[in-house]
DNA sequence: ATTATTTTATACCAATCGGTATATTATACT
DNA sequence: AGTATAATATACCGATTGGTATAAAATAAT
């Protein structure tokens, strides 16, 4: 017995979080959502509950993704000082190739829903809390090569990595001259002693 | 000839700012603003042309008090170590008083309508910059008192600060721990060599 | 006091919002 | 082949959206 779904569920998923990604959870409508997923409505509400809980899972599979990205752009290199300007460069060189700017999903979505709805409060703030330990993890692994000097603070440095990440990928949204984010990336990693 | 108006246009205007400030601009109704602003629907558009146009209204006029606002905390001080200190120890203070958590009405800006809108970019990107000056001008004049090391460069420095600015602001929206954003103002500060 | 003019208040507009009831279509099992 | 079940498509729901037409109320000049 039953029919068996027509789409493919992630890749509906992929649409939907590319979207709200975008243009923001209030900004993204149900029909843009059904147009750019390629299915109707009723097939939306039965695979994923209501706009809510899919704008939630969108977000916990893009914050997965985001993460393995990052660990994997820093464990490619083999010094932690380039591997983290790499980083950075990487991250300012694809933010200027798109438009519009769509910065980062979890950062947007600090801003719109997390002073306004506890479970985007908790979920935004445990990614940083998982980027920061990826920092540190990556600090650590240059201290411990001696390529970084040991007096540095690890977890400190990391979360002020993560504070600078948040602060460019935000700036670049208003398009600045490349020179200022470029300056202060290079700034920064004067901060990888 | 003629009636007068009956309300307060600025402190209308104050009331919508605040309004669009927590809520942002798609999440802020025409019945919202009216009720908060103690206006019926036709004042509002006689007086402020349509939503966008009090909207941006209430940017400009925020952006104005907050440079200002800015400007005189980095005054009032004597050593300029100490007036950038004061200045993040106090805003952390601020953000983490509130509940919801506003944060700053441009920075929620340039995340919800800058990428969308040409007008937002300019006007969240020119605000940037011009507290980025504001910035630069105390550096120089902690360079110039002989406080801060000549070999400064007062502009980059004055960047990163705006930069790190961002990154606290949005970061303490999700409401991490209080040492996260501490230790992390404390480290970006060791920049004011 | 009358008139001209503008603000106010009420009521309304079409369009869109998120969400569903209904009925048709397609499939796996008996 | 027939039947039960679930996914689909169409059409619809009340509520809310941004924005206005209309008319009453109020004021400054004549």
């Amino acid at each position: 017995m039953v029919r068996q779904r027509e789409f493919d569920e992630e890749k509906a998923l992929d649409d939907a979080m590319l979207l709200f990604w975008e243009k923001g959870y209030k900004a993204t409508s149900l029909s843009d959502l059904t147009a750019k997923m390629g299915i109707q409505r009723p097939s939306l509400y039965s695979a994923f509950g209501d706009k809510e809980k899919l704008f939630e899972a969108a977000l916990r599979k893009y914050t997965k993704l985001h993460a393995s990205h990052i660990r994997k752009k820093l464990q490619n290199n083999l010094s932690v000082k380039e591997a983290f300007q790499t980083f950075f460069e990487d991250l300012v060189e694809e933010e200027y190739k798109e438009s519009p700017n769509k910065g980062c999903f979890c950062i947007n979505t600090m801003v719109e829903l997390a002073p306004h709805d506890e479970k985007f409060e908790i979920l935004t703030r445990e990614h940083q809390m998982y980027l920061s330990i990826i920092f540190q993890e990556t600090i650590v692994r240059g201290i411990r090569s001696g390529e970084l000097e040991s007096s540095l603070n690890a977890k400190v440095l990391a979360q002020t990595l993560v504070v600078s990440l948040i602060g460019l990928t935000v700036l670049m949204k208003s398009r600045p001259e490349r020179s200022f984010v470029e300056n202060s990336v290079a700034m920064i990693l004067s901060l990888l002693k």
